[in-house]
DNA sequence: TTCGATGCAAATAGTTTGCATTCTA
DNA sequence: TAGAATGCAAACTATTTGCATCGAA
């Protein structure tokens, strides 16, 4: 139940130290949107610790990405969002208005399979987004252009 | 036959005017691999016309994109490649080797059409590159892991 | 001659790194 | 107390922008 506690062991079994910051931004992974910004976790972590410095944020998570706790999708032109490993899942993402839409991993299984039988490649397609248009989006854009 | 002439007669059709700079361009982009950095492009037009900075190489991609004669796909971590809007297809880079398979665009229409079915959501595919590992480094990987 | 294109330098965004210091185990 | 973690500043990568000048049509 207590999945901070749960994850700082994970951290701690992997010769990892528990220190305030690292306390701070699992904490801040578990609270709200599951979709966060370097930059928001920053902010959160902030809010409590002023001191904690961007490139400290910028190492946890990439202890955490190691210890296997989260992972990190591009979301295009330079920008990265993190997420807890458990919530894996696709991302698309809207071109113009930016809106994030999850959709099951199953659902790309059979493209998948069949460029893993044609080419050999597996995908992984968790690490980044596709991109597109919202269905908003795509109602606007189609009458504008 | 001649794609050059083709292509700037193209950009002079939107107003835009023909210059040294862009006329080189146009060759680096003809010229090898179908695929290029900003920075690979940059270094080809050097080669004639060294005086050429990296900020019009930017400018007239960007140019070029505008006139609908090429486009860019993100490779992953910051860097985008161009090429000709002929050669559209879809990009499988690999994280490890950094190999580019491509595939027919058709191959992800069926997934496309299911997304846009349950979630209004329309995927443009070849904005960006499925990620994930070539057969050799999935070889690679899993005798290792 | 006019307005688009360019060179330059500087700014930007997002992230990483070297190094001396601090703190956990 | 050893070695991991941190703060700070500075570097980095890829790209963009303001501005004065240059050049194509």
């Amino acid at each position: 139940m207590d999945r901070e506690l749960a994850i700082l062991e994970r951290l701690r079994a992997g010769g990892s130290r528990i220190t305030v910051a690292r306390r701070a931004l699992v904490e801040a992974l578990l609270v709200g949107e599951t979709h966060k910004t370097a930059d928001d976790l920053a902010e959160q972590v902030h809010a409590a610790h002023p001191s904690v410095h961007r490139s400290t944020i910028y190492r946890i998570l990439d202890a955490l990405e190691q210890a296997g706790v989260v992972e990190h999708v591009h979301f295009g032109h330079g920008r990265a969002v993190y997420h807890l490993l458990e919530d894996r899942h696709l991302h698309l993402v809207c071109d113009d208005c930016g809106v994030v839409v999850e959709m099951p991993e199953a659902a790309i299984s059979e493209l998948a399979a069949r460029v893993e039988g044609d080419h050999g490649f597996v995908i992984d397609s968790r690490h980044f987004a596709l991109p597109g248009r919202c269905r908003a989006c795509a109602a606007v854009h189609q009458s504008s252009t």
